[in-house]
DNA sequence: ACACTCATGTAAGCTGTTACATGATTAA
DNA sequence: TTAATCATGTAACAGCTTACATGAGTGT
C-alpha cells in the first residue's frame, strides 16, 4: 500500500501551486525556510520534478537565459491541484513528522479557511494526546528510575505544552476573525 | 564519508548499555517511549542486533524459555561502550532530528554529568541560532506576503522559544546542583 | 588562478519501513 | 476457534542523501 507519494513530492507540488518556479527557485525557497522544514538535496528534487511532469501534474516551459543557463519553469496543472487538495484533505498521521504539519500550515490558507482550521484542530487533538501519554509515562516511572529518562520526558512535556498552547491560541484568534461571535 | 553508523544502531546500543536485554525487550521499552522518539520496526531492529553482534559490540546468551520461545539476551561489550561513548562525545549535528538530542538526554547521564551539560549547552546554542534565523525570516517577509508562511514562522518561533526557555532553565538547575556557587 | 553562484542532472548507497513468514502459548 | 502476546526473523522496496558530472558567468 505504502504511504506512497507523500512528502517531498507534495511539498514541491504545493510550492508550485503558490507560483510557477524552476527547480532552482524551489531549492532557494526551501533553503530560506530551512529552519522550519529543511531543504531537499538536488538528488531528490530534480527526479521528483521529472516524475511530476511525467504524471501530468505540472507542465514545463524552458526559458533560454540570456547570459545564463536556461531555466525550466514548472507550472502546476489541474490534475496537480487535485492531487494536492487530496493530500490537504486528509489529516496528518499521528506519528507524522512535524514537517508534515508545517507543510499544511504553509499551503492550506490558499484553500478555504476551514481547511486550515480542521488541520489546527486535528493537530491540537494529537498534541493533547501526546501530552497525556507523556504525563502517564512520567507518573508510571515516578521516583523509581534513572534521571535521563525523567529529563527526556520533562523535555517532551515542555515542548508538547508549548505547542498545545500555541495551537489553542491560534484557533481562538481564527475563530474570532472568521466566525465572529456565536454566543 | 557518510554519517555512517548513526541512529537506530546507536539507540539500541545505548539501551543495551543501561541493561542487557532481548530484541523484544528493546522493542517494548521503545514502544513505551514512542511519544518521544518512536519505536523501530522489527525489520530494522533485528538486523541491527545481528550487525552489532558481528561487530563485537554485544554478546548473546540464548535462554531457552520454559513454556515460551527462547530469548536471546544481548549484553554490551567494552568495544560497544567505546562506540557509544564516541557517539556521545560528538555534539548533535545542527539539522539532526529532535530524536538525536533526546537520545543524548536519555543516555548521557550514565556518563559524567559534564557530558550532559555540554549537550544541553550545545543544543541551547543551536536553538538560539534557529530562533534568530526565524526572526530574521519573519522580518524579511514582513507585511508583504501570504499568511500561510507567516503562520508557519510564528509556529516555529513559538516552539523554538519554549525549547530555549526549557534548556536555559535546566542548565541553571544543573549548575546549582553540581557546581554550587562560583561567584 | 580560484572559488562561488546559477542551473541542471545522474549513480550509488544508506536507513528504515511494510509486509510477510514461523511457531508456540494464552485469553475471549 | 479466533485473536492476541511472546519472540524471532527475511525480502522487497520507498525515500532520501552524498558525491559526482557538466558548464557558463562572475567576483577576488
Amino acid at each position: 500500500m505504502a504511504t506512497g507519494i507523500v512528502n517531498l513530492r507534495t511539498l514541491i507540488l504545493g510550492l508550485l501551486a503558490l507560483k510557477p518556479m524552476s527547480g532552482y527557485d524551489v531549492k532557494r525557497f526551501l533553503k530560506g525556510l530551512s529552519w522550519l522544514i529543511g531543504s531537499p538535496s538536488p538528488g531528490s528534487l530534480y527526479p521528483i520534478l521529472r516524475t511530476l511532469l511525467e504524471d501530468g501534474r505540472v507542465t514545463v516551459e524552458t526559458i533560454p537565459g540570456v547570459d545564463r543557463p536556461p531555466r525550466k519553469i514548472y507550472t502546476i496543472t489541474e490534475a496537480g491541484r487535485r492531487e494536492l487538495e487530496t493530500w490537504l484533505d486528509q489529516p496528518a498521521a499521528a506519528q507524522a513528522p512535524l514537517k508534515s504539519f508545517v507543510m499544511r500550515l504553509l499551503l492550506s490558507d490558499h484553500y478555504a479557511p476551514d481547511v486550515l482550521c480542521r488541520h489546527l484542530g486535528h493537530r491540537r487533538d494529537q498534541v493533547a494526546a501526546k501530552k497525556a501519554g507523556l504525563l502517564t509515562m512520567t507518573q508510571a516511572l515516578d521516583g523509581n528510575q534513572d534521571p535521563g529518562q525523567h529529563m527526556a520526558l520533562e523535555y517532551g512535556l515542555a515542548l508538547a505544552s508549548a505547542e498545545l498552547a500555541w495551537l489553542e491560541r491560534t484557533l481562538e484568534t481564527l475563530a474570532t476573525k472568521t466566525g465572529g461571535e456565536e454566543s
